[in-house]
DNA sequence: CGAAAAGTACACCGGACAGTGTGGATTGTA
DNA sequence: TACAATCCACACTGTCCGGTGTACTTTTCG
């Protein structure tokens, strides 16, 4: 006679396959908090195993070792980040628009969407040349940067400002706000102020480039 | 007349303390290079005092614990830091000097005289929250700046530039000269470029800086 | 049903690392 | 010479961590 709850594991099993892509983004996240956090030394894989609730051995099954969960953990921030710098600048940055409010709003909406994962913070610091994990193309690094500099582009053919570099431009259009910005929120410098603080950066650094750029 | 030592510390030979001011002085270069390269975690006591030339013993006589030789390394990098930048200040923004040959001549030195031990950097990188070691208060980590926003003030006053929150023009200015080619250097932008490739960012930076500020 | 996939718990290994203890060597100084 | 400061070589402890092996349970599906 079977006493095997049929109906019971049909409920709460979504099915063998999603489960296992369950667990392995609760790694993912798992590790990217950590990762972010504490850098890629001070992590260890218990930890990880513990916070998305898997067993290590569970862990090792699904990446083969650190390195490779890092990997990953990098890619899918990369993409993520990817998409939202996309979405923003189409949906921002759209033909037609007030430059200034453009550009406001995009780097705004930049910023608190990747805050508080604050994945272009994160992505930049894990990027960044720390000889520990494997480090990254720059290639990688800068497929963000590239997307808006083609906005940029379009923005100073059609006589909106000017950009006759359109990489420099997008340099000092970052360095000017989102660079600021996520430099004020890594410090802490506004516990309080919140994102009055950022919208105040973002402003000031969207004046003096367009002084330097109309 | 027979000079009376009125503790053994005052007798001490200046051959042996000499010595010993200079291994300590070694420990800290060792520590500064490896932690720079490395990050904190990853840089190991034994790799210290091996890269130092000094037994391991040695080194926990002169500092207690790892914690405290970071501390150490950094409140000494600091130190060295805000008197580069001082220096800079006073022989490269003097009274009457062209204000875009002093904002080029500043920004390159800074960037020149810290690389490629890269203090600028390093400080930046060593003092973000980082949660490894114990996090510095942002006003140790904002010397530098408050000293060039001094400067920028008196140059306001004296009409050579508008800068009516002199805070937040030297925030522009670092990030659109300094910042941006620290960055540059670190993701190895330029292997061959070298200075030129700096040079050019700097020229740049400074001229949209004095496009917006002029 | 029965095989296989997926996951868990847990013990274990080897290595690295922070920090200590000690005995001995060197070397300026009384 | 005798003493003390300084340093070194070396061995040692406890801990953490990356990674593996294994035996057991649960779930899925032919």
């Amino acid at each position: 006679m079977r006493v095997v709850p049929r109906s019971l594991a049909e409920v709460q099993t979504p099915g063998r396959k999603l489960r296992s892509e369950l667990k392995r983004g609760a790694i993912l996240d798992a590790a990217e908090a950590l990762f972010v956090a504490q850098g890629y030394a001070s992590t260890s894989v218990d930890a990880i195993a513990a916070r998305a609730g898997v067993s290590k051995r569970t862990l090792y099954d699904h990446f083969g070792d650190k390195a490779t969960i890092y990997a990953r953990t990098v890619e899918r921030l990369s993409d993520t980040l990817l998409t939202t710098i996309s979405d923003a600048i189409r949906e921002e940055i759209p033909p037609g628009r007030d430059v200034r409010e453009a550009l406001v709003g995009f780097a705004r909406r930049v910023v608190t969407e990747t805050v508080p994962s604050s994945e272009y913070a994160v992505f930049q610091r894990l990027t960044a040349r720390q000889a520990q994990p494997p480090a990254l193309p720059s290639s990688v690094r800068n497929r963000p940067e590239r997307l808006l500099e083609k906005r940029f582009a379009e923005l100073t053919r059609d006589g909106l400002f000017q950009a006759t570099d359109a990489s420099l431009a997008v340099r000092h259009f970052t360095a000017l706000t989102i660079g600021i910005a996520i430099d004020a929120l890594e410090d802490g410098e506004f516990e309080v102020a919140g994102d009055a603080g950022t919208d105040k950066i973002i402003d000031d650094g969207v004046d003096a480039f367009l002084r330097a750029y109309a």
